[in-house]
DNA sequence: CTCTTTATAGTCGTGCTGACTATAAAGAGG
DNA sequence: CCTCTTTATAGTCAGCACGACTATAAAGAG
């Protein structure tokens, strides 16, 4: 891309036979049902990996940037419309040769997080898309068992030092909710006094909904209600217990 | 890409009219010089940016991955060719239409780190590359700044939880040495006894020659000699000082 | 021989955190 | 109505990591 220009080809790349790619999109969209981990996968109908489980995904167009196609997709998948506003989150890009077996595909991941779960519906395609659970996902097509494993740990890390847990979480949402976030996200069990307590301390982290509204989703006693603070990182922040040896 | 095969067009991409894109990689090349932080770059020679400096990068070839092609690159602006050890990080993929003025371009960041600066000679090139202070760098051609800010960025947090500081000390090195690698990436003075305390309280993060080798570069007393450890991982993480609201 | 410079050792107090106990407020079931 | 269970919230306590700081050791410069 730009930039090149000098050393490598100091002639302009325009006098190079560049090769021409197709690029695409690969989206892992992350959402918790009934506290599990679930990732959003269409079927494939045809060869290859016809009838294996993929990662919805699909071309850049022509004007668009990789962000864009992102969302675009995203919107189609979901059926949301208010895709505007929601986090998406660059992963890495894929470009093993032979990674698709049709073509020669440079693939840009993307991680997304949903609050709430709406039955996808293809947006007027036949293909099957839906909800699987984590751990039920695999294997999946193409490479896309690791690139669904990369989502799944940048998610995890991103959750320690910044307020990205509120993106799994509705507008207003009780500790309890944030903290199955981290739990299910991390898959560590948390001390509910101590989380509390951190989370409370982080200025900007979320802050309480004033009408001292209340709500309670079954037995026990009401939750406080909260909302997502304006703070994006959180310092210091809240590291998930006793993990020898994160990927560098 | 590769698995968007299903609802988005359920038919299979290959119906599709997909455009072709020019796909390369950047580098983003750090070292330390003189105790300052300098970033490899090539000076453009024609237009568009004709006589402004930009980061060393190029095509990919029609066989190779973005990781293999950043190699190659690398090898070929530096001259090094113990290029298979050194840390190559992905920093994330540039999309946006118009980025460079000529075509679709799409290109994959690299941030690499190096220890010691050989004088950078184009493999055989007219072009001309060149160490640059990183204060200096900028204005770049294209989007290189935002990619060189991008990597400075993200080589600091990385200083925070990895081992990745030792890759830009040689194979032996001070404590001094190691602690001017933070001060220089972070912009920040840290205190000696307490960063020393530190590092050696970290399990495998370096090891000590045994040798009881030591060595001078100057005035004061010898330091002891040290070398890089197996940790890849910094458990709990070095965290720069007072840094409010980093990048989500 | 002293001064400066750099490396290394140690001290002290604050604050974050993990582990744990206690209390409050709801529903379920008798 | 009473009790048990469940969930939320409050509080305690010790350990330890870290920032700030002081002290000592070992070299070169003059």
């Amino acid at each position: 891309m730009a930039g090149h220009g000098a050393a490598a080809d100091a002639g302009g790349y325009d006098k190079h036979a560049h090769e021409p790619f197709a690029v695409t999109v690969d989206l892992a969209v992350l959402t918790l049902r009934a506290g599990a981990l679930h990732v959003l996968l269409v079927e494939r109908g045809q060869e290859p990996y016809a009838g294996r489980w993929a990662l919805p995904g699909g071309f850049l167009l022509p004007e668009e940037s990789a962000e864009s196609a992102a969302r675009r997709e995203l919107a189609e998948e979901t059926g949301l419309d208010e895709v505007a506003g929601l986090h998406l989150e660059q992963l890495r890009t894929y470009s093993e040769p032979g990674r698709d077996p049709r073509m020669r595909v440079v693939s840009v991941a993307f991680a997304c997080l949903l609050p709430e779960a709406p039955e996808p519906r293809g947006g007027g395609d036949a293909a099957e898309a839906r909800w699987v659970p984590y751990d039920a996902a695999r294997p999946l097509a193409f490479d896309h068992d690791r690139i669904l494993a990369d989502a799944r740990e940048r998610v995890g890390a991103k959750l320690e030092y910044t307020g990205l847990a509120t993106a799994f979480c509705p507008a207003e949402f009780t500790l309890g909710e944030l903290q199955q976030v981290y739990e299910t996200v991390w898959g560590t069990p948390l001390d509910r006094p101590n989380f509390r307590r951190k989370i409370l301390a982080t200025p900007g982290f979320v802050e309480p909904v004033p009408g001292a509204a209340r709500l309670t989703g079954g037995r026990g006693k009401p939750a406080a209600l909260y909302r997502a603070g304006p703070a994006t990182a959180l310092h210091p922040p809240l590291l998930r217990p006793s993990r020898e040896g994160r990927p560098a």
